[in-house]
DNA sequence: ATCGCATATCGTAAATATACGATAAAGAAT
DNA sequence: ATTCTTTATCGTATATTTACGATATGCGAT
């Protein structure tokens, strides 16, 4: 998926396509569970909670960032991660509609 | 992703996850839209409307049909691709619990 | 100023994904 | 038997993903 694609596809199967991408993973999928519905979470219980490395966690934490389903908020020393509401609503909108 | 995920991460992110991968790249995006509904398609209507090669469409078509969200039925010369309908309710099905 | 904690980033290795052109394969038609 | 049409597969190049350990960063506490 190369950053051409807006020239090719339309806007919304490229962004559906993102955050399909996003959820293409177990990790990914265990750390929105765990920040579904009203719960937020430190870094460091997702950590605990998946079986690989720290340094990965916050790996699959930037790509859910990036695509912007989750947020994080600083809460010193730790980071609170959330669902992003809006970018989850439109996510769950898109797949509506695509799964009809 | 590898094959041993099943070892660390439960059957239903697995098999979501693959789901979500598959439909992680906007062609193959395409395509699902095309057979959805009652229509199935030939190949060689899914190449015409994708801006890629023939070969890198039937390489698409493999993974959709390796996660099992499609199926192909021969129709000499030519293929006739349909949505596996059974699958496809299932990932729905997943997708629909994932967002609640 | 230094230490400790929580998290991000870097460097890197290995695996997987994406794309293409060329070629193979299967079967219908001539 | 040869050719044509359609689709899959091969070979290959490049890019991206996934993972880890090591290190850096930010900040509160000592």
């Amino acid at each position: 998926m190369s950053n051409t694609d807006s020239d090719k596809y339309s806007e919304e199967n490229v962004q559906l396509a993102r955050f399909a991408k996003a959820m293409g993973h177990p990790a990914r999928l265990m750390i929105l569970r765990m920040l579904g519905g009203e719960s937020c979470c430190f870094c460091g219980d997702i950590v605990q909670d998946l079986p690989i490395a720290q340094s990965t966690v916050s790996q699959h934490l930037k790509e859910l960032k990036d695509v912007g389903l989750i947020q994080g908020e600083i809460n010193p020393p730790k980071i609170r991660y959330c669902i992003n509401k809006d970018n989850w609503q439109i996510a769950k909108t898109l797949m509506d509609d695509f799964f009809e």
